[in-house]
DNA sequence: GAGGTGACTGCGA
DNA sequence: CTCGCAGCCACCT
C-alpha cells in the first residue's frame, strides 16, 4: 500500500485535537506515541498543513521540546499563537509556555490507557 | 532524478 | 550552563 503520509498527518492532526484545552505537547510526543521515530520533523510539517484543515488543529498547543512557540509565524501572526495560548489560560512569555513542563500532555497518558 | 529546506531532537564540547 | 553539529523524513524547486 501506498501509505501516504496522509495518514500520518491525520493521525497528527487527531491527536493535536485530543489535547486538552489549557495543555500543550511536544512535536516528538506525537511523533513517538505514532510510532515514528526522529519524526518531530515530519509532524512539525504535518502541522504546517494542519492550518488548512478542518476542522481546524489546534496546532497553538503544539510546540517544541523546550516549550517555545516555534512555529507562531506560521499562524499568519506570531500574537495569534500567543493570544490563544493564553485564551486556553496558558501563559506565554517571550514565546514560551510558562510552566511547560507542567502543562505538557502526552498522548501516552491520555491514549495510552 | 537530484538537491535543498524545515513548526525538531539528542548528544558532545 | 550555553553553543554547535548531525540525523531524521517528507515536501518543494
Amino acid at each position: 500500500m501506498q501509505k501516504r503520509q496522509q495518514d500520518f498527518f491525520s493521525d497528527v492532526y487527531e491527536v493535536a485535537r485530543l489535547i486538552p484545552k489549557g495543555r500543550v505537547s511536544s512535536y516528538g510526543a506525537i511523533a513517538k506515541y505514532l510510532g515514528v521515530v526522529s519524526g518531530a520533523r515530519m509532524v512539525g510539517y504535518a502541522m504546517n498543513a494542519a492550518h488548512q484543515q478542518v476542522p481546524p488543529v489546534p496546532a497553538h498547543r503544539v510546540v517544541n521540546r523546550n516549550g517555545l512557540l516555534t512555529g507562531k509565524h506560521h499562524f499568519g501572526a506570531e500574537d495569534e499563537m500567543q493570544k490563544r495560548l493564553e485564551m486556553e489560560g496558558i501563559c506565554v512569555e517571550k514565546d514560551q509556555v510558562v510552566d511547560f513542563k507542567k502543562l505538557f500532555w502526552d498522548p501516552s497518558i491520555d491514549l495510552a490507557l
